[in-house]
RNA sequence: GCCGGGAUGGCGAAAUUGGUAGACGCGACGGACUCAAAAUCCGUUGGGCGCAAGCCCGUGGGGGUUCGAGUCCCCCUCCCGGUACCA
């Protein structure tokens, strides 16, 4: 037993840090500054262990970077807007402004809990008016710079949410909070012109991102090179289509429109009218899941109208079709169905010419008659009049050449130009929601809209209006009824900021939150900016991540870094690329799943050959009777579809094939393998699944140090993994391990100077390994390490054999490394080691090499490649040494039978291959 | 389908980037302490063979490069994440 209290500890530090203010950061231009940054939480309520696991992993790097010597900033607020306050409202009559404030209450205590180095100074919280002035500040001066309009689109409409949403809140046709279905709807909204810095946002220049993002944004960005070609219907209207494949224009046998396209009720003929409002009336009815949860056959029908194909003057048919978008590109293609395996399937199901326009590469022609799938290789084009025989390959845009020759074709004869498109759409940033930040705009009555003049802002949210599920804003007369600057009244406009919007310039609010005269102080911004590190969930990677990028792109052209530029010259700091990225690194962590379960209880029906079962049904259910069945017993493994069952009769492997029908008591309706298997094994934690891990208790009963070095040592980071209650004690024996060792009186029996140099050996290389460890995220392996210099300390305990200034240099030493991980207890244990200043303002301890070097190392001898010796030699030796050494060795000499070896390969002092 | 990341003991995981596979921890097993249990302490722990010295096998599967491959190359299987009639 020791006499560690966690609990009396953490409280006792936590308060005594905040009284001192030991965590305060200020601008302090002799020191170098390190902004380390994590996302901010959105107040649910509760902290979710997940929290803890991506924020004191953060928070430890953030402390090493201080005992590096950096000035270090580590801010915390709440990302408070958002439809769950509101619906609280809705629900349980409470309002959102008190539903948040009780909950980021009550969070701020979890958060101190967690012993972290926040500067609570700097506290921002979104949905105060202190901050959300500055949200519609913003608003106002994009507006200005064009880079914020209004506009009419097929926008996302969420029936359960009843607003808008932008296209990245959108996954699979459904809301990206609640999973429910949205509906394409036209409607006249707010948009941000991200699309103006899609070429900049491709380019990652200066930051260190994970691949992943980057990948996942120039997905999304989607930029595609082409060109824009002009068809002509017979009414003399142009239709324009957006094509990556110019060249296989003389293959175009057909044109598709969406169904929304414009030029479709021109185009349509009388005998078509009814197929055509019919097609599209289902169209609009169904909603994007719909549309995908049906079958991938093609549907479509014949407008009746036909256009003329500019490169040939073809007569070709127009027809509409649902895979054919109006939000892409032009809302028009041209169909090639040789080449392009859509156009393909869709002529094949309605008949239509297929001309082949390429000949495949050392092939014989094609012949549209045998293909069976379109064919998009290279080779050379044919029936293509002016670029006959010219080469295509692989290559996309005008790296191909028949791509580039027909662009020039097309310039030269008024076809068309060289295009480039993107998937990325605007921004949608207006909700018609009320827990947000309000649109500082007046919709005057001669239908002007103009904005909300700088000294009248902020437009405040008015508090007692009524909770209906819609937006209360439209309904209420006392916020929409507005003057506009010539003293004629108006409408004040009464949807919302998407909050998206209020995390995209948060960490500029941290610097100075109460700033009064911008969105933050130009001082604090040119020490402070930009942030160096951020940390957070890959779940952001084209929603939040990508819009701040692009407000602080649009911040910088719209010269809001104006004197925060200046500043930084005057202090000598060239501003040069500091506001071109908002994170110079960033970093994500996993998920922490739920615990593992074991103890299922399964039944199997199936044919068994010893002790291997084919299953024809599996049951899962904790109550199962122990009656019929080829084999019932308690899960122990899986493996794919093979369950590992402990049956009263041993071991049993049971295959569970496809066509095996399964039954899970825990889930409802028909169950299938693939649920068997995401069943059995670990699963996202969930109030529903009852496997959350609640974080208050286990800092109750083990302590925040014990918790924070717990969720560092378990897993890789970036990774994550399946919570075990058993491994937190092991932890929690590594704090008590380190308590003992740094409150142990150490008197050796037998001092040695091997014993000695062995332990300072070991101290000074886990400096360097820790150190280099926590620069790089590693936090499990700079664990592992303190675990391993632990071990030695208790060696030379045990063996009494340390000098004492050896000891108290090991065990100072292990506080110090520590300190960055379990915040708390090396405090407390510093202090009680006679030291009167905080172990957090502590130099982190110098490696020397000299100390750390090894003089013998352990040199493995292979013959043939395998280990066959391992020798203590000098870890200096010679490569001819070594060879003598290795050749000397018995073992090898056994190989070596009196023979000379073929070759001997030497890297010493690692290794010595004797080749025979 | 496409893009990205993975697959290493019973489990979480390490491995200086081509050089001792399994550090560190969990669990398990054996022992000490105890009337007993927990806690704690000591020890063992990839699999197989062997009394032992030791030998064989082993990083999802199959090939290859190399004196030497968890690591590099090719092919395949599976898992996780993202995304999808994107013209």
């Amino acid at each position: 037993m020791t006499d560690y209290d966690h609990q009396a500890i953490e409280k006792s530090w936590q308060e005594r840090w905040e009284a001192e203010g030991l965590y305060h950061a200020d601008v302090d231009w002799s020191r170098p500054k390190h902004y380390a940054l994590t996302m901010l939480p959105y107040p649910s309520g509760d902290f979710h262990i997940g929290h803890w696991y991506a924020m004191s992993p953060s928070d430890a790097r953030a402390r090493y970077m201080r005992m590096k010597g950096y000035n270090v900033l580590f801010p915390m607020g709440f990302d408070a807007f958002g439809l769950p306050a509101e619906n609280a409202a809705v629900q349980r009559n409470i309002h959102p402004a008190k539903w948040t404030a009780d909950r980021i209450e009550r969070m701020r205590g979890q958060l101190r809990s967690m012993g972290a180095m926040f500067d609570w100074r700097r506290e921002a919280v979104s949905s105060d008016p202190d901050y959300y002035t500055w949200t519609e500040w913003l608003f106002k001066r994009l507006y200005e710079h064009d880079l914020a309009y209004r506009g009419e689109a097929l926008v996302n409409w969420s029936p359960t949410l009843q607003t808008v949403l932008a296209n990245e809140q959108v996954i699979d046709g459904k809301d990206e909070r609640t999973g429910q279905p949205v509906v394409q709807r036209l409607m006249e909204q707010w948009f941000f012109a991200i699309t103006n810095y899609a070429d900049e946002l491709l380019r990652y220049d200066g930051i260190d991102w994970p691949e992943a993002i980057r990948t996942m944004q120039t997905n999304w960005i989607g930029r595609s090179e082409g060109a824009e070609v002009t068809f002509t219907t017979e009414h003399g209207d142009e239709i324009r289509v957006f094509t990556t494949r110019p060249d296989t224009l003389w293959g175009a046998t057909f044109m598709v429109l969406a169904p929304e396209h414009p030029l479709v009720d021109s185009l349509t003929s009388a005998d078509q009218r009814e197929a055509v409002d019919t097609y599209r009336e289902q169209a609009g009815r169904r909603t994007e899941l719909e549309r995908m949860e049906e079958s991938r056959e093609k549907t479509g029908v014949f407008t009746g109208g036909y256009a003329v194909n500019p490169v040939n003057g073809e007569r070709i048919p127009v027809w509409i079709a649902d895979y054919v978008l109006l939000s892409y590109g032009t809302g028009a293609i041209m169909a090639v169905p040789a080449h392009d395996q859509r156009d393909f399937e869709f002529a094949r199901h309605f008949g239509l010419d297929i001309v082949p326009v390429i000949r495949p590469e050392g092939e014989e022609p094609l012949v549209a008659d045998e293909m069976t799938e379109s064919y998009v290789g290279p080779g050379a084009m044919v029936s293509s009049g002016p670029i006959d025989g010219t080469e295509t390959s692989d290559a996309k845009g005008r790296a191909n050449p028949s791509i580039a020759a027909t662009i020039d074709w097309l310039e030269a004869n008024g076809a068309g130009v060289e295009s480039i498109n993107y998937r990325l759409r605007d921004w949608l940033i207006s909700r018609q929601r009320y827990w947000g930040s309000p649109i500082p705009m007046i919709h005057r009555q001669d239908g002007v809209i103009e904005p909300v003049p700088d000294e009248d802002l902020p437009v405040i949210l008015p508090e007692d209006v009524e909770f209906h599920g819609r937006s209360p804003l439209a309904e209420y007369e006392p916020f929409y009824a507005a003057t506009d600057s010539e003293g004629q009244p108006a409408r004040r406009e009464t949807d919302t900021l998407d909050t998206f919007m209020c995390s995209s310039w948060y960490w500029f609010r941290y610097l100075s939150p109460h700033y009064p005269d911008g969105p933050f102080d130009a001082e604090e911004a040119a020490y402070w900016l930009p942030v160096d590190t951020y940390t957070g969930g890959s779940e952001h990677a084209v929603m939040h991540l990508l819009y701040a990028r692009f407000f602080v792109k649009a911040m910088r052209d719209m010269g809001v870094f104006a004197d925060t530029e200046r500043l930084m010259r005057e202090h000598g700091k060239n501003p040069a690329g500091a506001f071109d990225e908002p994170f110079m690194m960033l970093r994500n962590q996993g998920q922490i799943l739920g615990e593992e379960r074991d103890g299922d209880v399964v039944v199997v029906q199936g044919e068994r050959t010893g002790n291997k079962v084919m299953a024809t049904s599996v049951t899962v259910d904790p109550d199962a009777r122990p009656h019929a069945g080829t084999v019932v017993g308690e899960l122990v493994r899986r493996t794919e579809n093979l369950l590992q069952v402990a049956s009263d009769g041993g071991l049993v492997t049971v295959e569970v094939p496809d066509t095996a029908t399964v039954d899970i008591a825990a889930i409802p309706g028909t169950n299938d393998v693939t649920q068997l298997r995401h069943h059995l094994e670990v699963q996202r934690m969930s109030k529903s699944k009852g496997n959350v891990v609640n974080p208050d208790d286990l800092v109750e009963q083990y302590g925040a140090d014990t918790v924070r070095t717990y969720l560092m040592f378990a897993f890789e980071w970036q990774k994550g993994g399946p919570w075990d209650s058993r491994g937190i004690l092991g932890a929690r024996r590594f704090i008590e391990d380190v308590w003992k060792l740094a409150t142990a009186e150490y008197t050796p029996s037998r001092p040695n100077p091997d014993a000695t140099a062995k332990l300072r050996r070991s101290v000074h290389q886990t400096i360097a390994k820790v150190g280099a460890d926590l620069e790089e995220f590693k936090f499990n392996t700079a664990v592992a390490a303190l675990m391993a210099l632990r071990n030695d300390i208790q060696e030379g305990r045990r063996g009494e054999d340390v000098t004492p200034e050896a000891w108290d240099e090991a065990v100072e030493t292990l506080l110090l490394l520590l300190a960055p991980i379990a915040p708390h207890v090396t405090e407390e244990l510093w202090h009680r080691r006679g030291h009167d200043e905080s172990i957090h303002l502590q130099a982190w301890p110098q490696s020397d090499a000299e100390v750390a070097r090894v003089e013998t190392v352990t040199m493995v001898i292979q013959v043939d490649g395998k280990v066959r010796d391992r020798v203590e030699v000098p870890a200096a030796i010679s490569e001819e040494e070594a060879i003598e050494v290795a050749l000397a060795s018995e073992r090898v000499q056994g190989y070596l039978d009196g023979g000379e070896p073929r070759t001997v390969v030497a890297r010493p002092p690692k290794i010595v291959n004797v080749v025979l």
